[in-house]
DNA sequence: CAAGATTGACTCGTCAATCTTT
DNA sequence: AAAGATTGACGAGTCAATCTTG
């Protein structure tokens, strides 16, 4: 029939989707093990980001995390007050606020890090690393596809948490910015086997 | 090195992500296109779901879309006033509540669903049929491989909003529990060419 | 008592308004 | 006036407590 590749697009969305939410349930469970109920996913995002970028900006976190500056105020809010963030006025401009991790909240990072590589790579390690590669690309591919056809601002793809040193989709995309990229740490740019 | 498979996996993770948070922006600004700011798109799920089941309860709601029954009640009851849903007390078992769609609702639905299915199929045209059900198949097999690592609960594979009618999950895993499937419409069941 | 639905107190997202600094 | 950050009111999620029915 006519629509055999429609269907075969809809049931790729379907465990795409599926997917995604699977590999989050997993990540979340693995952060309760490491943090014990001290942070949230969202938090340990925002954790994330500030760990691996130069003293960023709240509305760097927004644009990075796709949400909005007032819910990134919030969180970062809680997470000074639990002692895994610190705030200063940047020297330059003052209406903005630079952003790092305590030791406390490094150490959370690390942790959690480390748990999440280790579940993930255990229970995925029947892959095939090309079949993998393969996947990912037309993934990418779709992705790029999709964004073509929608909005037109600049924002970043969102990969979320799941940074990626040399990420498959800035490489292919001149008008999009990549907030991590911009930032980036000199001490944690790509290197070989590096995360 | 010795960890080129796990970086090939984690960078599937990363693309998979960015993939369904593409399409999810996608569908909510369909969704905008059709409904204009009367339903949000987790009450559209909701309204899915009630259309492609037999008098669902809240708690099918709250199984298959992965909430807890107090957030899918408070999701019916927004949709109830707003005229979209209708509230029946079972016959049998009257703790029971049996949701249908009103008039009002199925057409908000069909409507919904014919513009979603134009726009990905627009814009993902290009994608090979081949080429995505491998790649459907493979997400599918790593996500059976998460899943049996981690929890024990029966519930469903999470799909969302993005219904199939052959679930390519269901047909690989006897111990998780479809609610859609279960409570499956005669005049919806799998067709050829149906949706 | 157990199960289905609901409600209350809370977190986290949204948008709109505000405050400070440029 | 415009930009960065914050706050308030609200939607939607959580868990814990409650109410009705079996």
């Amino acid at each position: 029939m006519a629509d055999t590749g429609a269907a075969a697009v809809r049931d790729l969305v379907a465990s795409a989707t599926i997917f995604a939410s699977t590999v989050n349930d997993l990540m979340e469970e693995r952060l309760q093990a490491v943090a014990g109920g001290r942070v949230t996913f969202a938090q340990l995002k925002v954790l994330t980001l500030v760990g691996r970028t130069e003293a960023p900006s709240v509305s760097d976190i927004a644009s990075f995390l796709g949400i909005s500056t007032a819910a990134a105020s919030k969180t970062v809010d809680r997470l000074v007050r639990a002692g895994f963030l610190a705030r200063t006025a940047a020297t330059d401009d003052r209406r903005t606020v630079e952003l790092s991790l305590t030791r406390n909240g490094a150490r959370l990072v690390s942790r959690y890090e480390a748990e999440a590589d280790e579940a993930l790579s255990r229970t995925l390690r029947q892959a095939s690393p090309g079949e993998a590669r393969r996947t990912a690309s037309l993934l990418d591919r779709l992705s790029l596809m999709l964004i073509e056809a929608t909005d037109g601002n600049g924002a970043c793809f969102r990969c979320g948490i799941h940074f990626r040193a040399n990420c498959l989709l800035r490489n292919r995309s001149e008008d999009r910015t990549c907030y991590l990229h911009l930032g980036e740490r000199p001490d944690l740019a790509p290197s070989p086997g590096g995360r």
